[in-house]
DNA sequence: GCGACAG
DNA sequence: ATCTTGTCGC
């Protein structure tokens, strides 16, 4: 498991945070496709957090696309690097998780992100912040709505219903499983919609969440239990 | 001004 | 996110 620093330019107020997101907002790509679902390489990452010992733990899992068996995993730990503040997730994650992927033995292919890309505020999430720093293809997988409305997505899996920010889509609420709350899809950077809501239905065999979270999420409150005061 | 608000 | 036991059900 590898040590994170925060970087010494990382924003220390809420307005340089969203100064950041402006910025970086305009490199994202939209027009791609992205790899097709079942094939190659699927990474999941997600973060465990202490407050209280101001520690942070990510995990990357990396799975085969067709057989979703696990195909390699690394962890970093670092400090609590921003506070929590909706619409600015991503400061909070992103250098535990980028060192977690630095830290992979191969290439993660597509990344799946617990929480939005393109649906946010400044249309600027965790999913969309970590294609532009890594140029990788991105998606975010949400639990929950967040500000955004819904119509309900018929019962069986594999419903969607537009996520709403007014009138503008910026994701989809998918039903993963038969009658239970759908998730809350959006697309990150160089993966199309359509494309996103496919790749998560392909991870979300038996459960609502897709197996690249499920994996991630085990494994970062793992390293975060074995880490110990320094 | 007040409340709501990914993780 | 995190605090937390048992419990109902496939």
């Amino acid at each position: 498991m590898t040590t994170v620093r925060i970087p010494q330019d990382w924003p220390a107020t809420e307005e340089q945070a969203r100064a950041v997101q402006d910025a970086l907002r305009t490199r994202v790509i939209l027009g791609e496709p992205g790899p097709p679902p079942g094939t190659g390489r699927v990474t999941g990452v997600d973060v465990a957090y202490d407050d209280e010992r101001d520690v942070v733990a990510a995990a990357a899992v990396v799975l085969d696309a067709s057989t979703l068996d696990v195909v390699a995993e690394a962890t970093a730990v670092g400090r609590v690097s921003f506070p929590y503040v909706p619409g600015l997730l991503a400061f909070r994650e992103i250098p535990t998780v980028l060192a977690a992927l630095d830290a992979l033995p191969c290439p993660p292919g597509l990344v799946v992100c617990d929480g939005y890309g393109l649906a946010h505020p400044r249309r600027f999430g965790l999913a969309s912040h970590l294609g532009v720093l890594t140029g990788l293809p991105t998606i975010g997988v949400a639990k929950n709505p967040f500000t955004f409305s819904y119509d309900d997505p018929d019962t069986p899996r594999g419903s969607a219903a537009a996520l709403l920010a007014g009138s503008e889509e910026v994701g989809r609420a998918l039903r993963t499983r038969d009658a239970v709350k759908p998730v809350f899809v959006s697309v990150g950077h160089r993966v199309t919609l359509d494309n996103a809501c496919a790749h998560t239905l392909a991870l979300t065999p038996a459960y609502r969440i897709p197996e690249t979270t499920r994996r991630a999420d085990a494994l970062c409150r793992k390293a975060l239990r074995e880490t110990h005061p320094a």
